[in-house]
DNA sequence: AGCTGGCACTCGGTACAATCGAGTGCCAGC
DNA sequence: GCTGGCACTCGATTGTACCGAGTGCCAGCT
């Protein structure tokens, strides 16, 4: 639903010899569903669509001619392009854009493929990486695009435990283990060597404190007497916190090959390439897929992403949640010339499931 | 070292005309040198290479047509390949194998990688999963191929601690941490609910059991007295191992993009995007990196891997030690038709660093 | 014996023209 | 407002000619 409807009524004026606005959403019912047809057309043939094929193929009984003038305001109006003068036309962003919008009646998931959801996800219990490493695998083998699942941030987690462990002398991990499973870990070096007493008492004293807040939000260690023991409890805390803070959100991507695979679906040189490098990049794709609050599914098409390198495709994106707040997301990245209806359908689906299956 | 170097004395017989035997490793002086400037010309400008360009560019001073000649010969033993007739030669996998295998006068690394392999290596501690993940990212960069870093098995560590700590009603996550900074856990649900003391009694019971093994050898808990612990400490050391067994060894992989970028080099209309999905699938990475028993350097050229999809492509490996024992490998993977000289100092540099840096 | 110059031959790549045909835009008429 | 008709575009395909890098082979030279 685009914020910017602002479907003046009547609008005459401008650009005359059609009726509606001239902005975006208000299209003729025609022209509607030719831009649907070509866009799923399109879709599927990868071919720049003619006149012809929409007039014969779609059950609107109208001739090629007809369809060539709606074509032609559907170009002039910002949702189709050509490739070349006597070509056919093919949807731009905004096309899609006003397809994923207004024309998606929505048919859900194939059956076969809502019982591999299902099935997956009555399976045993996992730990929660596991679960969502795999989450991601399904995601991409039902869309056949590449898959994104950011985890539940760990700083939001509430602390279970916190131990300390010597690894060698003067090294210490300091490993905290998070409410959802996760296990959080940092090196500490310090000259001070402690005693394995001191340890356990620093241990004690940081399992204590800690205990029930989350990384994000530690409180202050207070004093033990100790000043070794000191030093290492507020050494681990800094440690543990900054590490929570400065460490990107839990990434798993899936799938990534398949962009090589779509190749043919970029249209310019090296752009496959140059994606599945920025996939590479943690903490680019984080703050890619982050920032999505609402709750419903959220679509990106071509340039709506703010990187150019996502010029050629686009993002269907999913938060899901756990115990009502908003715990992470996912979504798949493919070409903007994708099934949408697919895509959204699977997504949809593996993120209500995801939820469900961590509540319980 | 190819095995079947049964050079016959003084052939005679079978392909009479030139000396020497017919198998691989023997090869007139010339001739070899005229193999090693084809292969040094063939991977940097990965175009065929004629005999015009071998007998002005190469110091050798003898006409063309000897060349000419030589390559017949070499075209004849397996070395050299033509497109098609009237095409310069390309090296075969056999042309590679030879060059790697006698005429690699390495002359090192450039003194600006070496410095920041150094710069790498003496920067500040960090965690072990991070080292080996920036390895590989470090060797990705300096090859500019895709790098494989494979870590210490887990279950070769020795335990440190192990702890048990209560997620939900039910759950139980078992928690291990190993000698060398990595944390292993696995979650446990059980039918039998126990109060916190059985949970803490377990858990000591564990870690004193427990602590100073290796993953893959765990001794036989002892019985406690209290049925319940025994059931917990029982699972937890059954789940511990059964996790380091089937658990694939930690497995790092940068730049896998690099395979795209390159796709160029590969001969095979989507061979890169099949490696590309090879490369997703840890168990057989890892089982295709393994294996590598001598301390040397191995390089596998394309038919000598056994994965079909790797036809096209070479592995340059090093393992790299911990006290004296192999504990994983670090390689690159790139089209055949690669820098074998750049990439096999690399990988050893990295190698050799690594052993250091993980020593002290 | 081995190297070399010379020469005929191959064959991919490029350049160019001709042609095809899918597709468009536009217009007059229903 | 839709349609049939028509001229026009322009990428793709085909065919032809040709260039030139490269080969193989041979006769001759050292």
């Amino acid at each position: 639903m685009p914020a910017d409807s602002t479907a003046k009524t009547a609008g005459t004026t401008e650009y005359v010899d059609d009726d509606e606005s001239s902005g975006s959403p208000e299209l003729d019912e025609r022209r509607a569903r030719v831009l649907r047809a070509i866009v799923e057309e399109y879709v599927t043939t990868g071919q720049p669509v003619g006149s012809q094929t929409i007039a014969t193929s779609t059950g609107l009984g109208v001739s090629s001619a007809t369809v060539r003038n709606d074509m032609t305001v559907l170009e002039r109006d910002g949702f189709l392009a050509q490739p070349h003068r006597s070509a056919g036309r093919i949807p731009t962003d905004q096309g899609y854009r006003f397809f994923v919008d207004h024309l998606t009646g929505s048919p859900g998931l194939p059956a076969a493929q809502r019982r591999t959801v299902a099935d997956f996800f009555t399976s045993a219990h996992r730990a929660l990486e596991d679960l969502l490493h795999e989450t991601s695998q399904l995601l991409a083998g039902l869309t056949h695009h590449a898959s994104v699942v950011i985890g539940p941030a760990p700083s939001a987690a509430e602390v279970r435990t916190v131990q300390l462990v010597a690894l060698q002398p003067g090294v210490v991990l300091a490993v905290a283990v998070l409410g959802n499973g996760v296990v959080e870990k940092s090196v500490l070096e310090l000259s001070a060597d402690a005693t394995d007493a001191e340890l356990a008492a620093a241990a004690a004293a940081l399992d204590q404190q800690l205990r029930g807040s989350t990384l994000a939000d530690l409180p202050e260690p207070g004093g033990t007497g100790n000043p070794i023991v000191d030093t290492y409890v507020r050494a681990a805390r800094d440690a543990l916190r900054t590490h929570a803070a400065e460490d990107h959100d839990p990434l798993y991507v899936a799938g990534a090959s398949r962009i090589a695979l779509e190749q043919a679906a970029f249209p310019n040189e090296g752009s496959a390439a140059r994606l599945l490098e920025l996939l590479e990049h943690q903490v680019v794709v984080v703050s890619l897929v982050r920032g999505i609050l609402d709750r419903g599914i959220t679509v990106r098409i071509g340039a709506e992403n703010e990187y150019e390198d996502l010029r050629d495709c686009s993002l269907v994106l999913a938060p899901y949640e756990v115990e009502g707040e908003i715990a992470g997301t996912v979504g798949v990245l493919g070409p903007t010339r994708m099934d949408y209806q697919r895509a959204l359908a699977a997504v949809s689906v593996v993120s209500q499931q995801l939820s469900r299956s961590l509540e319980s």
